[in-house]
DNA sequence: GTGGTCTAGACCACC
DNA sequence: GTGGTCTAGACCACG
């Protein structure tokens, strides 16, 4: 994994646990690696990943128990809220760049289903 | 400008004034930078400018006068082509990342329209 | 049993006693400890006791007979004043803590009502 | 200021300033001390001032800018429900304590006010 | 082994 | 000067 140096090293990490909870990678109730060792794949001081899986934590994103580990939270509501917030973005971003375009939007929904029509859906 | 390296340099520039043209930077008719001076500036050599200005010849996005100069083609059809194919793509990258969420092509579509509706185009 | 170094030892030795009659962990008419024996157990010098058991002999709080012991009076008078001087300062010690946050005494009585009701009392 | 050793000590920094604030020491929009300057004045480093702080920031109980400092919100519901909280627990504490005399909450209310009378509060 | 706290000291961004 | 992040390494509590 590569950090960029704008943002802090631990929102990037949090935003890649994220990510990997909303793509299923982490399923609800999984174990994520120990602070430790995430701290050593990482080449990052575990003080780091702390701040990122006590912020987590405070979202009740991960569950932890001392001497246990850290999970992924079961709560499939907090799941579901994670994976809407990041439909919703998703959908902003594409409609702001089809609208880039110069069509309206009555223009760029009907393009959608044409290509919707003629891809017949996996 | 950057380029990768997995690419020919010269299609990387090709696709760089496609998308000046697509964006608006560049407006039918208007001059481009001369072979020399675009070498000059990106730091390729002359021949790496003049195979793509050649390619963008043979596909009418440019045409280029002896002693004057390389100007963006003035045919509106071939621009509103290159258009359509660029806002093609990025519908069908639209909608591939948005059905990764698992749901329907009917779903996606209120999502699109309850956004739109609630931004208040600007 | 820890003591501080503002009180004289023997007062305080007196009002843990007079504590453990108050919450009931001496019942009128139980023997308590030696002197020697107290002595010995907090590690103060025969005579502070001494002091401190003549002092609540004066008070009737407890009564000694030679050769048998010391034993909390089973006089239930003075017994329940003790009971009622430890009460009114704990009211007076609450009264004076809710006032500091600047409420009316209506205010203090609707909460503590508020809160007595709340509780459904154990 | 003393430390404990159960409670983190950044917990009890936390509770300390909250205190200042119920109290009326620290002022709503009143400059806090520098998170250096504080950990100089408690011989505590400065990554546990910097801990903190930044719970209260989360919990809103300060503002903080960079270059600027940290000030008590001005934000009066917060500073509200902070003391509307203490209070509360000082109401459930004294009832608790006045209830362990044995005497049901009609007497208790009784004494509370009787108390109040006497007193001609100041 | 795990997580949680704390220290010491560094560097950066802001103003 | 201020706050914010990060590293290195230590110690403790839990199981």
């Amino acid at each position: 994994m590569e950090f960029n140096k704008v943002e802090p090293i631990y929102t990037q990490i949090i935003e890649d646990i994220k990510l990997k909870i909303i793509n299923g990678t982490y399923l609800p109730g999984q174990e994520i690696p120990s602070r430790r060792q995430l701290a050593k794949d990482l080449g990052v001081n575990p003080n780091t990943i702390q701040r990122a899986y006590r912020e987590m934590e405070e979202k009740k994103l991960i569950v932890t128990s001392r001497g246990q580990g850290s999970f992924i939270t079961s709560d499939q509501t907090i799941i579901n809220s994670l994976k809407d917030e990041a439909l919703s973005r998703v959908v902003s971003q594409s409609v702001e760049k089809l609208r880039s375009f110069g069509r309206s939007d009555h223009e760029i929904i009907e393009l959608i289903q044409k290509f919707m029509k003629g891809e017949h859906r996996k």
